[in-house]
RNA sequence: GCCGCUGUGGUGGAAUUGGCAGACACCCGGGACUUAAAAUCCCGUGGGAGCAAUCCCGUACCGGUUCAAGUCCGGUCAGCGGCACCA
């Protein structure tokens, strides 16, 4: 019998498609298992192979649950707005939702031909109304709550193309188009307060099953960390700046103040600045760069002194002259620093570049005249007046103590977070759903309005002036306020791609709900999710935006959990044959279809799970494939051998129930690279037998079958093991049968192998000793030497220390 | 630059808590089958020395802790992901 994987793999895809075999059930009474993966955005490419990693790694999860009896939601949708797609449509002048439809049937088409178990009768996507009326209507309780406010900031604006450009089309500060020169523009934007939210988002971590890196990364991004705020006078007038700090005990080594160039003083004192030109020429030419070449630490300092405005140290009323240099980000703090050289790695380059002075105020480390002395755990302080002589917590917890007694400054928490630009002078995304009225201000649409459709347009190519395409329909902008009646104007600016994929997840349980996100029956039943995986590309801003939307509807009641997600994991990128990343440029991109088409669905799969460690890069191989398809005709195979005996042979019988723990527990731990080993080490042994009775291939099959489903349900209905293996049990193992009677124990001297003893297993330390101690081999190798020390392991080793 | 991760045979990787380094595959070499080739099956396969038993070396590099280090600690180098408008 051939192996017609064609044949079967249709099939058995026609048989579950047409039954929604997955479909996840509406009986809340079930044990429920949530699994997630993030749902793809539909570029033109087509499915990429990194997409299956995922998806097959949280299916095998999913089919084992269903087979552990579980009521399982495993859904997929499309994730379609966005910047890729409206270029796309401008180039070839095909409307943005013709493009997202022909993708999203290609990838459905691709996705569906790998066999994933998702539940397609849950479908969704960000871009039918249906839905992004939801994203419009969170919006409008963030908009409620007074969690969105408008504010300038800056745009990337290409001055040829006369259009705002994301980053990522901004190559080396150039228009990557183009070529022409790209400047920083601002303009008035939506902005979400995630910042209020960043003490939660940091505290909320620690009950969650987030992979430890996870967990690093996202605390590190909003970076905490506790300072103090301390006003310095202006020299001659009754102004104070006020700086942040994390080293409040080296304000005695303070010789210099430093300001963004955007900071407002710059104005405020322009009478008192004899150079303020050159602070402004200073100030435009910063504007140009990106907060990355802004505060980049290997480049060269520079900035401005402003002459005849000057600082007072407030702890020893020395005057300090004032700077703006534009590593120092109005973004971040108060956007005013002290500036200690001595103890600064970034303030001792700018002083030695201006011949500032440097002022010891920790001693313990080298002449701070050569190099900053930035370490915090030894040290004694000097040239500190009170502070002298103390160490440097007990300093900064003295000096927060002065600052607050004498009023001149105050403890205080920051964070790196910083709030979230909401804009986008963009066509293809969600509308915000709000109106402009020269008389109320910024209005809300109506609930009953929503959703607020984007305009089917034929022309939604980018304005000549970094405003949104949708600021050239008038009859579209121009409207009625809500509140008073009389004429208002729509934001015309819409939401970033992250809008849609920061609640999707809450969708998907019950997508077809016209009065609510979800009902709140289902949310209690589903939520949180239960397993999530995604790319650490992610780690940072969706996790984080998504989770912030969550708690946000915790707050106001809509969801039950304060957080979305109770275990996240990561996968690693899948690379060309070559170690490098996959892209047309360097003409190593795998199209799955290829795969699928030349060796399988089940080949696919299985090799995207055996290729590496999970959660780690790995290049793709051709070869592997193959190895991967012949374990495939070796599982098929199985059937020429098969014997009429039930139950287990006498010889496998513990190898049986040790890859049942095996496989069971690799699948958990998302070792899928070393559950396929550990099968076909199973199926080795099978063909060395022989032969392979019903029971084991039985096992066999169920093991095998989240990974490779198609080729294990057509075995299984030729084997006649009774209904569809899908509807089966999960095997089980007898702990007792993974433990053999006796183990092979190392012997070694000094810490070298120089011998292997077989004793019974589970001897204990002294036990084990005694055992080794009469083996002949031992006596041998022991034979005129002192035993200075033994060490037994159970089960492991015994080692003599001799002499 | 900052934050995070990784580094093991010719290749992908395995080694769950510090306890036999190299499981399982791929490649390659040899053999069987075949008129021949492909496919399949069997054998070999970290490096070095030796007829052999066996011995020496070996987990990026330098150093440390330990009876014992791929695993822990300090430092160095290299590669990868993210850096807020790609998603």
């Amino acid at each position: 019998m051939e192996y017609q994987f064609q044949k079967i793999e249709k099939k058995w895809q026609d048989n579950w498609y047409k039954n929604n075999t997955f479909r996840a059930k509406d009986d809340y009474t079930m044990p429920k298992f949530y699994g997630l993966v993030e749902f793809p955005y539909p570029s033109g490419h087509g499915l990429h192979v990194g997409h299956p990693r995922s998806y097959t790694a949280l299916d095998i999860v999913a089919r084992k649950r269903r087979l552990e009896g579980y009521n399982v939601l495993y859904p997929i949708g499309w994730d379609a707005f966005g910047l890729p797609t409206e270029n796309f449509a401008i180039a070839n002048k095909i409307h943005p939702k013709k493009v997202t439809a022909d993708n999203v049937a290609n990838f459905k088409r691709q996705l569906q031909s790998i066999g994933f178990s998702f539940d397609w009768t849950r479908e969704i996507n960000t871009t039918d109304a249906a839905y992004y009326k939801w994203t419009q209507w969170i919006f409008l309780k963030l908009f409620e709550k007074g969690l969105a406010y408008k504010q300038e900031m800056p745009i990337n604006f290409c001055t040829s193309c006369k259009v705002g450009l994301a980053n990522e089309e901004v190559v080396n500060g150039v228009c990557e188009r183009c070529g022409s020169e790209v400047v920083r523009r601002n303009k008035s934007q939506w902005m979400l307060k995630i910042t209020e939210y960043a003490q939660r988002l940091i505290d909320d971590l620690d009950d969650l099953n987030y992979i430890e890196k996870v967990k690093t990364q996202q605390k590190n991004w909003i970076g905490r960390s506790e300072g103090a705020e301390v006003e310095f006078k202006i020299s001659g007038t009754d102004e104070k700046v006020t700086v942040y700090t994390t080293r409040p005990d080296t304000l005695f080594g303070a010789t210099y103040m430093v300001l963004s160039p955007e900071h407002p003083y710059v104005e405020k004192f322009k009478d008192m600045i004899k150079n303020y030109d050159e602070a402004v020429a200073y100030r435009e030419n910063a504007a140009k760069k990106s907060e990355f070449e802004r505060t980049e630490l290997a480049k060269e300092k520079t900035g401005v002194c402003l002459n005849g405005l000057f600082a007072v140290n407030p702890v020893n009323e020395k005057e300090i002259p004032i700077f703006i240099s534009d590593y120092v980000l109005m973004s971040y703090g108060t956007g005013a620093i002290m500036a200690v050289p001595a103890h600064d790695d970034r303030d001792w380059d700018f002083a030695k570049k201006f011949a500032l002075p440097i002022i010891e105020v920790v001693a313990g480390g080298e002449d701070v005249q050569k190099a900053a002395y930035t370490d915090t755990d030894s040290g004694k302080m000097v040239n500190s007046g009170f502070l002298d002589g103390m160490e440097v917590k007990e300093a900064i917890a003295a000096i927060r103590d002065f600052l607050e007694e004498k009023g001149i400054g105050k403890k205080k928490v920051n964070y790196k977070l910083r709030d979230w630009v909401f804009s986008r002078q963009r066509y293809w995304g969600e509308p915000i759903p709000l109106v402009h009225c020269d008389k109320c201000g910024w209005v809300a649409l109506p609930e009953s309005e929503l959703p607020l459709t984007l305009p089917e347009v034929d022309n939604y190519e980018p304005t000549d002036n970094g405003e949104s395409p949708l600021s050239k329909i008038e009859d579209w902008v121009n409207t009625t306020c809500p509140k008073c009646g009389g004429h208002a104007v729509r934001e015309t600016d819409t939401m970033p791609q992250w809008a849609g994929s920061s609640w999707y997840f809450l969708r998907y349980i019950d997508p077809g709900n016209n009065d609510a996100p979800a009902s709140a029956e289902a949310i209690n039943y589903w939520m949180p999710v239960d397993w999530y995986n995604g790319g650490m590309e992610h780690t940072t801003l969706h996790l984080l935006y998504s989770r912030f939307w969550h708690k946000f509807l915790y707050d106001i009641g809509v969801v039950n959990t304060p957080e979305p997600y109770q275990k996240r994991t990561s996968h690693g990128m899948i690379l060309g044959e070559n170690n490098e990343k996959m892209s047309k440029s360097r003409g190593n991109v795998v199209n799955p279809d290829d795969i699928v088409n030349d060796f399988g669905a089940d080949t696919f799969r299985t090799y995207e799970m055996f290729i590496g460690a999970f959660d780690q890069a790995t290049p793709w191989s051709m070869n592997g494939v193959k190895g991967c398809y012949r374990f495939m005709e070796r599982v098929w195979n199985l059937q020429e051998i098969l014997s009429d005996e039930e139950g287990y042979s006498a010889d496998l019988e513990n190898t049986m129930h040790k890859t049942i723990k095996k496989v069971s527990e690799d699948i958990e731990r998302m070792k899928f690279n070393t559950a396929i080993a550990t099968l076909m080490a199973l199926i080795n042994d099978f063909y060395k037998k022989g032969s392979v009775t019903r029971g084991e291939l039985r096992t066999f099959l169920l093991l095998l079958n989240p990974t490779a489903p198609h080729i294990t349900e057509e075995m299984w209905e030729n084997a006649g093991f009774g209904g569809n293996l899908n509807e089966a049990k999960w095997p089980e193992y007898d702990e007792a049968k993974t433990i053999d009677a006796s183990v092979e124990v190392v012997v070694q001297l000094n810490g070298k192998v120089k011998g292997k003893i077989v004793v019974p297993a589970g001897l204990d330390r002294d036990g084990l000793g005694e055992a080794a101690l009469a083996e002949e081999v031992v006596k041998n190798l022991l034979e005129g030497k002192t035993v200075v020390k033994t060490i037994c392991v159970p089960d492991k080793l015994v080692n003599f220390v001799v002499k």
